[in-house]
RNA sequence: GGCCCCAUCGUCUAGUGGCCUAGGACACCACCCUCUCAAGGUGGCGACACGGGUUCGAAUCCCGUUGGGGCUGCCA
């Protein structure tokens, strides 16, 4: 491609988070950049004073470090870049390429015509104040060269005199858009499809004025929620912030992230960011759009978890057992999560899942799923035997995971009991579900005395009558 | 309405004219393993939107249709 290393950017609009099309697009970017030994540039697209905040460029930057997306420029703020762009106005105004409108919100909209928008009518009004608009040429077309899409033409024609810069004197997106990616001596940009159409007004604009390089463009496929429609704020969980939240690891999210629109080629689909960026390529990317399933993020998280140093998943599981866990504080007990983590890790989809699967050994009483104690204990007639022999079992057997397996295993046989039939209703007395981490150990862990303790209040539980 | 984009299993995708009776992954189902649940193993279900071309040959190229989406703001 080009001699001179390439320079990207990624130019999000601070809406208070990052949402999940605007991490794709970093991230293509930043992938693009690291493979082709480029530069990375962060902008933030803050030419709306309502979106110039401090606080929502920062919560930008910090899910992108968490995301493992570094950039090696910036953060530039386009609100502070104004005179650039009020320069750039004054010259596209001097030469004739935008002239000013005072045209009301109404008389624009009863100016716009279905094929064209805006009809000009203010063009040779020599107004001196107002919105500046820029003269679209009459005829001629734009040809937009598009690595995922190809050649794209629009016809001059249908594009409208559009606003380059507002009232108060400043600029709009793709007058700032424009300056900074010429000023910043940007070759690739990549960024949303969404943004296709107005990359003809962006090429008019630097045209006018005066500059001859054209950045090659790549637009990505849309994410879009299941009913095809692009992510939204409002109808759609898009903070890439929550998914953290909700115990998703920067790893897992990435890569799947990275799966959607583009692939390796191969089979390859859990792999390291390391070879992501070896294998990354622009002209490898698709052009249709893709779901992002929450479903296939869960068995990537998985990998991702399972994957981890035990000592590494215990660290990175204590914000969801020291952050408003369901026991109280005082009872947890670091070496006691310990003991299980490596049962749990086996098990654990995403970190939140953490807390619920280990709460039996932290809880004063375990929180009992009523439908899990009918089934192995109140309906069925062998529990109060079942229960009473491992009172007297657990009561004087070796406390160790072996033993308890041993004896229990016998218990079975006594009652003529798979081993799976016969632990059900000691599951449920003990840790309260009827799922979990494997029994024995859980028992051993939990210790005899407590153990024996839910042994016999499940025990005093059962009707008479079925024992 | 206008302009533009897109179209392979439910989903993410491989496939760039013959290697395709279309491969993988997630999800789902069954079986195996097994103290539950997971994990792991084996197998199954399941797609080239439709119609015309081009070609000896098309999922792959072209045209049309249909369907979906994006844009159409003094937001970006």
């Amino acid at each position: 491609m080009s001699a001179v290393a390439p320079r990207v950017r990624f130019s999000p609009a601070p809406t208070g988070y990052l949402h999940l099309g605007g991490a794709r697009t970093a991230l293509f970017n930043w992938m693009f950049a690291r493979h082709e030994g480029g530069t990375f540039v962060l902008r933030i697209e803050d030419t709306d004073a309502a979106l110039s905040r401090d606080e929502l460029v920062d919560g930008i930057q910090r899910t992108l470090r968490w995301l493992g997306i570094d950039w090696d420029e910036g953060p530039h703020r386009q609100s502070q870049r104004a005179d650039a762009y009020r320069a750039a106005a004054s010259r596209l105004f001097a030469a004739g390429h935008a002239y000013f409108c005072d045209c009301s919100r109404d008389a624009v909209q009863a100016r716009t015509t279905g094929e064209s928008g805006y009809d000009g009518w203010c063009r040779d009004r020599g107004l001196a104040a107002g919105v500046l608009r820029f003269r679209a040429p009459d005829d001629g077309q734009t040809v937009v060269h598009d690595v995922v899409r190809g050649e794209v033409t629009f016809e001059h024609t249908t594009i409208e005199d559009f606003v380059v810069q507002r009232t108060d004197g400043s600029a709009v997106f793709l007058l700032a858009n424009a300056v900074d990616d010429a000023d910043m001596a940007i070759t690739h940009v990549i960024r949303g499809e969404d943004l296709l159409p107005s990359t003809p007004k962006v090429l008019l604009i630097r045209r006018a004025l005066g500059v001859d390089e054209v950045p090659v463009f790549a637009h990505l496929p849309l994410i879009v929620n299941e009913k095809r429609q692009k992510l939204s704020k409002r109808r759609d969980d898009v903070a890439v912030e929550e998914f953290r939240e909700r115990g998703y690891l920067p790893e897992a999210m990435r890569n799947h992230l990275a799966l959607l629109g583009w692939s390796p080629g191969d089979d390859r689909e859990v792999m390291s960011i390391e070879d992501m960026v070896a294998e990354f390529e622009l002209a490898d990317v698709k052009a249709s759009p893709a779901y992002f399933d929450v479903k296939k993020l869960d068995a990537i998280n998985g990998e991702y978890i399972r994957a981890l140093p035990v000592a590494t998943f215990v660290r990175e599981s204590l914000p969801w057992l020291e952050t408003d866990p369901p026991w109280p504080p005082e009872r947890f007990d670091l070496a006691v999560f310990e003991a299980v983590a490596p049962l749990v890790q086996e098990r654990a989809r995403t970190l939140a899942e953490v807390p619920a699967t280990v709460d039996f050994l932290f809880l004063e009483e375990p929180v009992v799923d009523p439908v899990a104690w009918d089934k192995a204990i109140g309906r069925s007639p062998m529990a109060g035997a079942l229960v009473d022999d491992a009172i007297t079992a657990y009561r004087d057997c070796h406390w160790d995971t072996d033993e308890l397996y041993r004896v229990t295993a016998e218990m079975a046989e006594r009652h003529g009991l798979k081993l799976a039939k016969a632990q059900a209703p000691i599951r449920v007395a003990v840790t309260g579900r009827s799922v979990g981490p494997p029994l024995f150990e859980s028992l051993h862990v939990l210790g005899r005395e407590r153990t024996l303790e839910r042994l016999q209040r499940a025990r005093d539980c059962v009707p008479p009558s079925s024992s």
